[in-house]
DNA sequence: GAGATTTGACCGAA
DNA sequence: TTCGGTCAAATCTC
């Protein structure tokens, strides 16, 4: 037992030198001319990196904490099926999808959704090239909450962190049978994939790395096999960027794949340029520095 | 024409 | 009063 534990500590510990040493030859990068591409990509590795490392924590979490109840709620009476839905179980998951291909309609995660609203979040950050964010969020429900009763719903909502990156918020299971997540039925690739519990973090599905997924509701509705964006989403993508359907989601230790996802990234003819959730609105002030933004 | 999306309005909670 | 979440009519797409 104490060598598992010893053998995960290796392992972590592996993880975060070798975050540490590519982050610095990432900082050696920055100081030389050389190109994005290899800057991204360290800077995918580390992320990779530390995702593994996260990992690793939360496997242990796991194994120590109480189970999620995996049993659904009782199918809603129409009436009151607001007030059931938010007694379900929220989660949140986050998913990074590549840069140039970032919007919410490209993400799939095997479920029929339906969207039903759009707001506008205060609160969004304003990042320093000038632009002024108005997050987006967009409300999910599953398509056969008429037909099934099925409860399930999400948000999704760009990060404010990182616009590569959605944070989608689950509440309620899927009770209806309509949904197609076999697996390899999702057009989410290994890219990057993060989940949390709490603020633990650890893979949920063994096919993708990093889920981020918090669960802000202990009631025991844990969808655990929802990972997943809508196919039917359509948040604008004003800046008409090239979408070639996927959504990006990393395996743990696939460098290559991260690698091979991040040249097709390079090699698209636009790169990291859409909105889809924001109304972006130029600061009076804002001078648009290029350099680096479209090479 | 059916189903999905958009968007303004409405409602409840804080 | 503000803001998040949902509704529902209008519009769009296939």
């Amino acid at each position: 037992m104490e060598d598992m534990e010893e053998r995960e500590q290796k392992c972590l510990i592996n993880e975060l030198l070798q975050g540490r040493e590519l982050a610095m030859q990432l900082q050696a990068h920055l100081n030389l001319p050389s190109c994005n591409e290899t800057r991204e990509l360290l800077l995918q590795k580390i992320q990779a990196s530390y995702d593994k490392a996260l990992s690793l924590l939360n496997y242990k979490a796991i194994g120590t904490s109480d189970t999620i109840d995996p049993q659904p709620q009782s199918l809603p009476v129409r009436d009151d099926a607001t007030v059931q839905i938010k007694s379900l179980a929220r989660w949140t998951q986050q998913v990074r999808v590549r840069p140039g291909t970032a919007t919410e309609g490209n993400l799939d995660d095997g479920f029929s959704w339906r969207k039903y609203g759009q707001k506008d979040i205060l609160g969004a950050k304003y990042p320093s090239y000038g632009f002024k964010w108005v997050t987006c969020r967009g409300y999910y429900r599953c398509t056969h909450r008429n037909v099934q009763g099925c409860l399930a719903t999400k948000q999704v909502q760009r990060s404010d962190d990182d616009p590569t990156i959605f944070d989608v918020a689950y509440r309620g299971r899927h009770t209806c049978s309509n949904n197609n997540q076999e697996q390899g039925t999702s057009t989410i690739e290994p890219y990057q994939q993060q989940q949390h519990i709490g603020n633990q973090t650890y893979p949920l599905f063994p096919n993708y790395l990093s889920l981020n997924r918090k669960v802000e509701n202990d009631v025991g509705d844990g969808n655990l096999e929802t990972g997943n964006l809508s196919p039917t989403s359509s948040c604008p993508n004003p800046m008409g960027v090239m979408n070639n359907g996927s959504t990006s989601v990393a395996i743990e230790s696939e460098f290559t794949e991260i690698i091979r996802a991040a040249t097709s990234a390079m090699n698209a003819p636009t790169v990291g340029l859409d909105f889809p959730f924001g109304n972006a609105e130029l600061d009076p002030n804002f001078t648009f520095d290029d350099h680096g933004f479209f090479s």
